[in-house]
DNA sequence: AAACTTGTGGAACAATCGTTCAGGTATCTG
DNA sequence: CAGATACCTGAACGATTGTTCCACAAGTTT
């Protein structure tokens, strides 16, 4: 009864084929946001005919949302690093880096973000990092924390949309704010 | 020389025409998001011919552009009675209210804000409210201010995706986080 | 090897898009 | 009241869209 040892060639082949378009899409939405999303243009970047995309997923709709399933995995796996380090400099430095040279991956991510305030069924995808991060954190007050995690949020929005994207050390004495409470230059042990 | 008594009644009438059209156009954002934008979509919701909004704006972006801009000074206006006002429990209380009965609008304008993401020339206008906040607010600490608008966008973000609408209770002893610094239920006069 | 299943891709469809343009209508001037 | 001017719009064009369809190739099973 062993399933898994014996996969079809197939749908192996098929499943790659799969997940090189959803790629593909997240570059294409990092390139030029969601509106330039069609089913040729993504077909064009994944390099693959242009009624792959439609082979593959019923609708341009179900495309999209495999790509922000997708992303928010991603996104959910950097962010926890961050947030789990704890160093007020580490995260500044991540958050520079995010509106930095990957600001067009953060702009995607928020695009997609939004998207999900108008698909109810992609919230949970959507607040997964935020879940998880509450859950982790364990912090000892969860007030502080939530406007922890809400101040990340702007700060990468507010980050977007600067002239010129702030840098780690401009982010740091914020983000040491937002951890110590206040702006007090003793730096803190917060190993349980 | 009094120019500006005797206007041409046809420009007049013009100028209301545009206008109406880009409150149209921020209707239609705010039903169906930026996607939903089109001349003829637009034209039906503001119930003028198809092609008013071509002949009132050399191209679509000209639009959406005209319809940021709009919306970022009405933006501007809300936030900054709120911000001024300077209670926890009215900013929490104007939060709850953009994240829940405004919740369409709202949407809407972070939509627009993203927008400003990808077009360098409507990021002045983007970033206007927090310019004016700074300004206004002249906060003995800084860093806790720029926190504070920080986790304002965040809240609102947070909101637009969660599964119920935060309410004014659970966003009110955040955002007296954020101005205390800490939780500390002693309140803080800041009049200069 | 034959039969069957699954993946693949080019052509073509109707629908909709942004935009153009020539003619019509309202308003102002003399 | 006529002429001029500016605003306005319905019809239409080419381009692009999402999607369907069908013939064919690749792989698996009997």
């Amino acid at each position: 009864m062993v399933e898994s040892q014996k996969v079809d060639g197939r749908k192996a082949r098929g499943e790659k084929k799969r997940r090189a378009i959803v790629e593909a899409a997240l570059r294409v939405i990092e390139r030029e946001g969601i509106a330039g999303v069609t089913h040729r243009s993504v077909a064009r970047e994944a390099g693959v005919p242009t009624t792959a995309p439609t082979y593959y997923f019923a609708t341009l709709d179900e495309l999209l949302i495999a790509t922000l399933l997708w992303s928010a995995e991603a996104l959910c796996d950097d962010i926890l690093k961050i947030v789990a380090s704890g160093s007020a400099r580490e995260i500044a430095s991540s958050l520079a880096k995010a509106v930095g040279c990957n600001r067009g991956r953060t702009l995607a991510e928020y695009e997609l973000y939004l998207l999900a305030g108008r698909r109810p069924e992609l919230k949970p995808a959507a607040r997964r990092w935020l879940d998880l991060a509450v859950e982790l954190a364990q912090p000892a007050d969860p007030v502080a924390f939530r406007a922890f995690l809400a101040a990340i949020d702007g700060l990468l929005v507010q980050g977007l949309i600067a002239d010129v994207a702030p840098t780690e050390d401009e982010l740091e004495p914020i983000v040491s704010f937002l951890i110590r409470g206040r702006d007090d230059p003793a730096p803190r042990a917060e190993e349980e």
